[in-house]
DNA sequence: CCGTTAAATCTAACGGTGTTAAGGATGCAT
DNA sequence: ATGCATCCTTAACACCGTTAGATTTAACGG
């Protein structure tokens, strides 16, 4: 039987991660399980059902996250679970755009099931734990995407930076950045996550009825 | 002289609507213009670079917005900021995809500069400001990506969607969904939005030293 | 040990892609 | 008229995902 399914995903996120997902083809990843292209058809129907799967594989070890059992720690569950996704996503190069590309796994729904359980029983509604989660899902997307997508595009075209002209024409830009640093880096990714977070808690004070 | 460099550029953004990101080839691109391929070269140096000019013409509407003067203006200036950058990713079919494959701006930059001096005005620290505009554009990018997406890959694969099971499975998701309706809906945006917006909010009143 | 059958892979090819090379037109300036 | 820069052409290259059909491999009943 010599090539099995979960070969060809492993392999294809391994190769993802030396050659780009603009460089995974099926001839590459083929060679690189010592057979010829069309061989990967019998496994899969297309490509898209490959990286389909190869993103399933990728999310496994986030979607079997258990849920917080104690409700004093909804807050910080919330925000590992940001984490998490981001660090899943970075766990393979341009992870956040196979992610993208690919529907939600039925582990998916139900971990967020789950989650909303959880969050219904610390005193939020159905409505308020969905949008929550929903908007926390879409910012770490967006967060990531951007945060890979500066190693996808390094053709920087215009020959030098020009740092001087960047300071003089955009200060508090450059501020921000010299406080800070990367706009993609660790403490960046909290400030944005902390505001979601201090929505939700007030959404949960208030009964969920600010507006 | 013929062809212009914004007729391609328009070109480009009407036949991206009618095939999408994916459809819209060097070629056919060419043919809409009467012209063949490589003649598309003497004007682009690539065709990412074509992309990236067709990405700078689809936000210009959207980075000339002029910034809010009244003070207290500020969260609901803020909020449509937010819902002009989705509408402007949904101003062209793939619009997000396409936004997501290109660098910033320079008029991009000069529009966040100039935001981030108003909310300095209004009592902001230059980091709140800079990070909340940037939490709101990542959360932005990752909503309409997924808004997007759903258009993109209609192969549903299975055979019937089997409302059923997916009721019995994940009650709360379907409750969410009954009552909300679509996920990628306006108040679904404005919910997530709205989280943002009071994180922001109470970085102001606390002086940013919350955490 | 043979013959059958299904699984797994091969070779060959098709139509399509972005891109490059080299050469014609076209029009303007000397 | 000649030269030159502009703009576009034709021809081709290397590569892509995908399909069709032949072929090998492995397992199994007689």
């Amino acid at each position: 039987m010599a090539l099995e399914k979960g070969t060809i995903v492993a392999t294809g996120l391994r190769l993802l991660d030396e050659v780009g997902l603009d460089g995974l083809t099926l001839r590459r990843l083929a060679a690189e399980l010592g057979v010829q292209a069309p061989a990967l058809y019998w496994h899969f129907k297309n490509k898209q059902q490959l990286l389909d799967a190869m993103a399933v594989a990728m999310e496994a070890p986030h979607v079997t996250r258990p849920v917080f059992t104690d409700s004093s720690q909804w807050l910080e569950w919330v925000a590992d679970y940001a984490r998490g996704s981001r660090s899943i996503l970075n766990s393979h190069r341009d992870g956040a755009r196979l992610a993208a590309g690919t529907r939600s796994s039925p582990e998916m729904f139900a971990m967020v099931e789950r989650a909303v359980e959880a969050l219904e029983l610390v005193g939020f509604t159905v409505m308020d734990a969905a949008r929550g989660l929903f908007a926390v899902s879409n910012y770490v997307a967006g967060f990531v995407l951007e945060e890979q997508a500066d190693r996808t595009r390094p053709d920087g075209d215009e020959s030098g930076p020009d740092m001087a002209e960047f300071q003089a024409r955009y200060p508090r830009i450059m501020a921000a950045l010299l406080e800070e640093g990367d706009p993609q880096g660790d403490s960046s990714f909290e400030a944005g996550l902390a505001l979601i977070l201090d929505g939700m808690r007030l959404r949960l004070s208030n009964g969920s009825v600010a507006d």
